[in-house]
DNA sequence: GCCCGCTTCCATCCCCCGGCGGAGCCGCTC
DNA sequence: GAGCGGCTCCGCCGGGGGATGGAAGCGGGC
C-alpha cells in the first residue's frame, strides 16, 4: 500500500524540489503535480489521491479555495496545506476548510514526511510554530470573561438560558420544557437580573462570547 | 543549557518511567517529582522548572486546575499535558488551561522527547489524534453553515447586524451610526427576512454559529 | 433622462418581552 | 412545624421589536 501524492505549486523548481524528497520513499508516490488551484481540483477528481500536498499562494485559485472545493466533493483525499508564511489567516482558514496539516517550507524535510505518512493514517499534524497559534487561540479568543454571577443560576435557569442562545422564543421553551411560557418568562427575568443583562438578545452574546455552551 | 523537567503523576511506577526514559537525554535534566497537583504547584514555584510533565487524573488537585494554577502565576514555565485519555473535556480544557503540548501516554517515547524539546524551545505540538480533535472542532464547530443569504445584506444592513450581534438595541444603534431609530428598524427588518430570521435573537445565533464577525 | 437600488425617515399596528406583585407546591434544613 | 429556596403558574402593564405601507433624496447604470 503505497501513498498516492498530488504535488500542488505554481513553482516549478518547489514541486521537482518535493518530488525528489518524496522519491526516495518506499511507501510514498508522486502520482501527479499541479500549478494552479483550479488544476488541482481536475487533477484530485480524476487520480483521487491519497494525499495533495497544497500550496496557499497559487495564481488562478488560491490553496484554500482549492481546498474547499476538493473536501467539498466526494473524495477521500486528504490535504496538508505546505507554504512559505504561517500568518493567522491562512492558518485558520485551512483548518476551517478542513485542512489536515499545515507545515511549513523552511521546516526539516522529515516533518514533511512525517506529516505525510501520518495524515494518510487518517490522524492530523502540524508545525509547531503552527501549533503555538492555534493554542494561543483558544487560551485568549475563548475564554474572555468567565462571569461570575452564571455560576448561581438554578439548573432551571441554565437550561432557559441554554435554550434563549438556541433563538427560541418563551413559548418555544415553553413547549420544550413542558411548562407554560409565563414560567419561562418568570425564569428569563430571573436570570436576566442575576446577570445584570437587560435583555435576552445580550444574554445571548455573553453566553457565546463567554463560550457558555461550547459543548453542545 | 539543560531542560529541567517536573514531572507531575500519582503513580510512582509511571514517575520512574518517565525519569528512566529522560535520563538517558543529555539536555534534559528531571529535577523533581510531584504525585498532586496541589504538589505540583508548590514544586513548581519553588524549582522554577523549564517544562512540566503534567498528569490530568490525580487526586486532591487534578493536573488542568493545577495547570490553571502555574500559569497563573509568575513563572516561565511551559506545561506538556501527558495523559492516557484523549477526550475532549480534557483536550479543550487544557488548551484553554494554557498548555503548551498534549501527548498520550501510548505515543512513541521519541514523540515525548520531542515534544518536551519541542516546548522548551516556546513551540507547542500535539499529539496527532489530538491534533485531528482541534481541527475538526475549528472545521466544524465553527463553520456550521455559510448562510448564502448573507452575501447580498447591504454595507448599512451588514453594520446594523454586527450591531445587534453586540447586544445592543434598536436606539443604541441608532446613537452609533447617528440615525434614527427609525430607521435602524427598517433595516433590521430587510436584514431580518434576507437572512429568513424571525427576530434579533436568532441573527445574534447565527452570527456567532457561523463565525460571522469572529475576527473583531 | 429614466429607472433601480440603497439609505433615510415617518406613522401605525400588533405582539412578544420583560417588570411587578402575588400565589401554591415541593423538598430540604433547622 | 417553621422557614427557605426552587419551580410552577397567574394577571397586569408598559415598552421595544418587527411588519406594513408610504415617501423622499441620491447615486450609478442603461
Amino acid at each position: 500500500m503505497t501513498i498516492r501524492v498530488l504535488v500542488v505549486d505554481d513553482q516549478t523548481m518547489v514541486r521537482a524540489g518535493f518530488r525528489l524528497l518524496l522519491a526516495d520513499e518506499a511507501d510514498i508516490d508522486v502520482v501527479a503535480e499541479a500549478s494552479t488551484g483550479r488544476d488541482a481540483v481536475t487533477q484530485a477528481a480524476r487520480l483521487r489521491p491519497d494525499v495533495i500536498l497544497m500550496d496557499i499562494r497559487m495564481p488562478e485559485m488560491d490553496g484554500l479555495e482549492a481546498t474547499r472545493r476538493i473536501l467539498g466533493s466526494d473524495t477521500t483525499a486528504r490535504v496538508l496545506i505546505l507554504t512559505t508564511f504561517d500568518l493567522d489567516d491562512y492558518v485558520f482558514e485551512a483548518l476551517r476548510a478542513g485542512a489536515s496539516g499545515f507545515v511549513l517550507k523552511d521546516d526539516p524535510p522529515e516533518q514533511l514526511l512525517a506529516a505525510v505518512r501520518t495524515i494518510a493514517a487518517g490522524e492530523a499534524l502540524l508545525s509547531p510554530t503552527v501549533t503555538r497559534r492555534v493554542i494561543r487561540r483558544f487560551a485568549t479568543v475563548r475564554r474572555q470573561a468567565p462571569p461570575a454571577a452564571v455560576a448561581d443560576l438554578t439548573p432551571r435557569e441554565m437550561e432557559v438560558l441554554r435554550l434563549i442562545t438556541r433563538g427560541l422564543s418563551n413559548a418555544e421553551i415553553g413547549r420544550e420544557l413542558f411548562i407554560s411560557d409565563t414560567t419561562v418568562k418568570t425564569h428569563v427575568t430571573r436570570l436576566l437580573q442575576k446577570l445584570d443583562l437587560r435583555d435576552r438578545a445580550q444574554a445571548i452574546v455573553l453566553a457565546y462570547q463567554t463560550g457558555l455552551f461550547d459543548e453542545a
